[in-house]
DNA sequence: TGTACTGTAATAAAAAACATTACAATTAAT
DNA sequence: ATTAATTGTAATGTTTTTTATTACAGTACA
């Protein structure tokens, strides 16, 4: 996998704790990551509901509701990858009994542990995630 | 992630369907991926004890004990990465009071879910698996 | 003694992730 | 009005990771 869930975490526990607008630059001060992968994510987030945005200069970023609100899992939604389990580019062979029909019991587990993974994270909110930091 | 957990199961459900010892190269053409990659993961396999291979010709490689004895948890340990939740691979500013200590926090985490994914997984073995295919 | 395998190293190619540059659009402050 | 700070996004370049390929030593069967 790559590093979108970490920073899109960091993002939400920025925003959460405080209580003033954030410019992506500022966190991208704070995650070290170039400002414009910062404002892709956040692109992603708002489309997803879960920050809004004000433009202008005085703008930046906050949370759409407060931090009880958003469960970890709504923000892992937002950055999911097609399989958790990982998923490889070939093409199984047809002509085999086991690569013929693999695709697609593997993509049902990987369903299975996903939903699995996501009513753990349901458990969870961003403001109890925060309350970590002292 | 990678396509590492779909091809070593690609590999141990072509080994739990067959009763005799199979090739690299045979495997490689149902998994169609390089047969480098294949003896790669195949190595792998056997150092977590879950394959054993036969050396020279007529050799190949077999499950190293009945499907119903390895879990799918045990085939996602052999392969599975650093961080399930995915790992970004910034340093986080420790200037600041959420960058230094996110990292610990989304370890915590990541330990956390990929321990709740293992119990789901060893719910299930190799050979239940199998059963599906027809 | 040849042939069919495993095992592994070294290198190359392809794909994905991340960084950088650039700039249009927006809005507050002066 | 004009300037400065900011969002938003496209285009391109660099780096890292993944996968493929080539090569060959070692092993065991026939």
């Amino acid at each position: 996998m790559n590093g979108r869930f970490p920073i899109a975490m960091h993002i939400m526990t920025l925003l959460c704790a405080s209580d003033e607008v954030l410019s992506s630059d500022y966190m991208a001060g704070s995650i070290n990551v170039n400002p414009v992968l910062v404002r892709k994510e956040l692109s992603n987030l708002i489309k997803h509901q879960l920050i809004s945005s004000q433009q202008g200069k005085n703008g930046g970023y906050k949370l759409s509701k407060a931090g009880t609100a958003i469960s970890l899992a709504s923000i892992y939604e937002a950055v999911k990858p097609d399989a958790i389990l990982g998923q490889a580019k070939n093409q199984p062979n047809p002509a085999c009994p086991i690569g013929k029909q693999i695709n697609t019991h593997l993509k049902d587990l990987d369903n299975e542990i996903e939903q699995t993974m996501l009513n753990k994270l349901g458990n969870t909110n961003l403001a109890e995630f925060c309350k970590k930091f002292d």
